[in-house]
DNA sequence: ACCTGAACACCGTTCAAGT
DNA sequence: ACCTGAACACCGTTCAAGT
């Protein structure tokens, strides 16, 4: 029942992943979780990065499994759009690798998803690809953010911790240089960056609603 | 003359991230070529984050010098938006950086131009965080997936280059899966990645029109 | 076929010693 | 005050040897 497996290994650096965060995942630390060498696990993974992306994959096809047939689509996006939001929120780490991944297989299926449903909002042929990489580039810049901040505070820290800190800071900037940040300050610390997400799908939905050919 | 000085180790860190990416930048190649030891940067920089921020500032700072007062907000938007997106377009690894930095001292000097002009734009006071938050995500979107698409080539690879590959890959998709990307393989492979950027912001500017309260 | 663990290469960072 | 470069710690990856 030790045997190592491809499975095993994944479901493993996800664990450490979530606990200690990008720099808590290392072949040392995850060959002493398997009870083996750092050695034994390039049996079952090609290197580091086909791992990460391999974590990746697993954590988000939970995200993007809500079955979305039969949903009008703008919902069938702030669905979707949402999914990958909470996936990012619950391990941060995924923002990262997100940002990097590019044109890989889990983006190419969020991308996908996406295409299909613009292209059933009825927006013009020659406007779905850009409406559809608008999506998904918001989608994913504020997957690469949400990582950044979990990155920039201890792992574990609470939501509303994270976004004092950056409030304070904000509160603190010069006045006649920031006179935005600092008026937004305020709201930053009663906001639900959640809602501000959804708020930001909408608005790029408001836009691509713009595009309809008059019927 | 060989003093060693932080703008000196910083303009080569530029030189070597623009050489060979991120990889290219150590501090033993960078002593190297300041014809030192990797100790004596330590002295300038406190680290290599540090240095990283530091020649993201260097190279941001040109991009963001242009002069907008006057400009209608919309174009003002436009003109900030698409300087960063030449910004990193001629140094990729700088799309990584923004993807890092969460409301680091660029990250914020972009949300602040960004705010300063959709609080021109009329937008509502509730309504404007929602908007300047998601012009900024999608821009530090699309710099990430720069960033990435750069990174999967050599360095120097050309941007047809890495579009012809990558449009390759989608025509190549199961059809079943994957209707909507193999759909628009053809479009990628004729379009214009700059141009795309700024349907986008448009996209975005659109929605954002319609949160005007009538006048 | 799969695992073990020592070894290699590379890198960020420190620090005692110099000027 | 600033530089030098050896040394340390850590890590991804390889590989000869085992079962």
């Amino acid at each position: 029942m030790g045997a190592l497996s491809r499975e095993r290994i994944v479901a493993t650096a996800v664990a450490l992943l979530d606990a200690d965060g990008e720099a808590g995942l290392n072949f040392r630390a995850l060959g002493a979780r398997l009870r083996t060498g750092p050695g034994a696990i390039y049996w079952h993974v090609a290197n580091k990065s086909d791992l990460l992306v391999a974590a990746t994959d697993a954590v988000l096809a939970d995200a993007l499994a809500a079955d979305t047939t039969g949903h009008p689509p703008r919902e069938a996006i702030r669905t979707l759009a949402l999914g990958v939001f909470d996936a990012v929120d619950a391990h941060p780490w995924i923002g990262t690798q997100l940002a990097r991944l590019a044109s890989q297989a889990t983006t190419l299926r969020v991308f996908e998803r996406i295409g299909q449903q613009v292209r059933a909002l009825g927006v013009p042929d020659a406007a779905q690809f850009d409406a559809a990489s608008a999506l998904l580039n918001y989608i994913l810049g504020v997957a690469g953010q949400n990582a950044a901040n979990a990155r920039s505070q201890p792992p574990g820290t609470s939501r509303a911790e994270v976004i004092g800190t950056v409030a304070a800071r904000w509160a603190d900037l010069d006045p006649a240089e920031y006179p935005f940040a600092r008026a937004v300050a305020e709201q930053l610390r009663a906001h639900d960056d959640r809602a501000q997400f959804l708020a930001g799908v909408d608005l790029i939905l408001a836009g691509i609603a713009t595009l309809r050919p008059p019927s």
